[in-house]
DNA sequence: ATGGTGGCACCGCCA
C-alpha cells in the first residue's frame, strides 16, 4: 500500500434520535474516528438549539436544518464544502429530512426517508411517493456518471437477510414489495448498497434495533434500514464499509447505529 | 404479549 491517509475519504451515516440526547456518544466518536463526512438524522432540535459550538470547537463544520420534536438532518464535514443544499432542490420542501454537501470529488446527500407508520395509512401513501420524488430530483439535478453518494436511515431493509425474520416481517412498511420496487428504481438509475458489496450474503448485521423490543440487541432482533448508496465512479473507489457497534455499547445510546464507508478519492 | 421503550412536547405523537 502506497497510499496516504489524507486521500481516504471516509463518510458515515447516523440515525441520532435527538442529537441533544446523543452528543455525549457523538462528538468522542468524531475524535475517535476522524469521519470525513457525518451525516445525522432525526436530530429533533430546532435549528436556534443546535450545539453549533460542540462540532465546531473541535474542527467540524455543521450544517443542519429540523423545527423540534421530530425529523431533523445534519452534515458534519471536516473540510468546508463548496456548496450546501436544504430540501429538495427545486423548492426546498423536505429541509428537515434532506441536507446535500457538495464537495469538490464527491457530493453528499444526507436523507431521512419517512417511516411510513402502517401499510394503509396515509404515511404509507406518503413515504412511497417520497421515493418517486427523490428519483425525480435525481434524474433532475444528477447524472450517475457523477460522484455521488446517497446515505442516511432509508427506512427500507432491502433483502431477507436484512431483517431478523423476514417471514413474520414480511409486510411491514420498511419491508413489502411496495418499498423494494421503488427503492430498486433509485439502483437502477446508478446508485449501489456499498455495505452490501462488502458483505454479500452475510445476515445479521443490523443498523437498528426497536427500543420496544426486549433485549433486541443482545437476540440480534434488528434491522438493516441505513444505508450508504453511491454512484459507479465512487463505488470503485470503495475500500471498505461496516456498521459500527461500539455507539451501542455506551451508556443511553440511540437505537440507530452509524454505518461507515471508506473510499480512495 | 397485537404490547413494549424512548424522545419530544405537552397531557399525545412519532418511531
Amino acid at each position: 500500500m502506497h497510499q496516504c491517509n489524507k486521500d481516504i475519504f471516509t463518510v458515515a451515516t447516523y440515525n441520532v434520535n435527538s442529537i441533544r440526547s446523543r452528543l455525549h456518544i457523538v462528538i468522542p466518536w468524531l475524535l475517535e474516528n476522524k469521519p470525513s463526512v457525518l451525516c445525522m438524522q432525526e436530530t429533533k432540535v430546532k435549528d436556534d438549539a443546535f450545539a453549533t459550538e460542540e462540532f465546531t470547537r473541535i474542527g467540524y463544520n455543521i450544517f443542519f436544518r429540523g423545527s423540534g420534536g421530530y425529523n431533523g438532518v445534519a452534515i458534519a464535514s471536516i473540510d468546508a464544502p463548496l456548496e450546501v443544499l436544504h430540501g429538495f432542490p427545486v423548492n426546498s420542501e423536505e429541509s428537515d429530512r434532506i441536507i446535500i454537501t457538495r464537495f469538490p470529488l464527491v457530493t453528499i446527500i444526507n436523507i431521512y426517508v419517512p417511516q411510513g407508520r402502517e401499510k394503509d395509512s396515509p404515511q404509507f401513501a406518503y413515504k412511497l411517493a417520497w421515493f418517486s420524488r427523490f428519483e425525480k430530483m435525481l434524474k433532475e439535478h444528477y447524472i450517475s456518471s457523477e460522484s455521488i453518494i446517497v446515505c442516511g436511515d432509508i427506512n427500507v431493509a432491502p433483502d431477507a437477510i436484512d431483517v431478523h425474520n423476514p417471514v413474520r416481517l414480511l409486510g411491514h412498511v420498511c419491508f413489502n414489495p411496495e418499498v423494494w420496487d421503488v427503492f430498486e428504481k433509485w439502483k437502477q438509475w446508478g446508485l449501489t448498497d456499498v455495505f452490501r458489496m462488502f458483505h454479500p450474503g452475510e445476515s445479521g448485521e443490523f443498523s437498528f434495533y426497536d427500543y420496544r423490543t426486549y433485549d433486541a440487541v443482545k437476540k440480534s432482533i434488528g434491522w438493516r434500514i441505513d444505508h450508504i448508496l453511491a454512484t459507479a465512479p465512487v463505488l470503485e473507489k470503495a475500500i471498505d464499509c461496516w456498521i459500527d457497534v461500539q455507539p451501542r455499547l455506551k451508556e443511553k445510546p440511540s437505537d440507530h447505529t452509524p454505518v461507515i464507508a471508506k473510499f480512495v478519492l
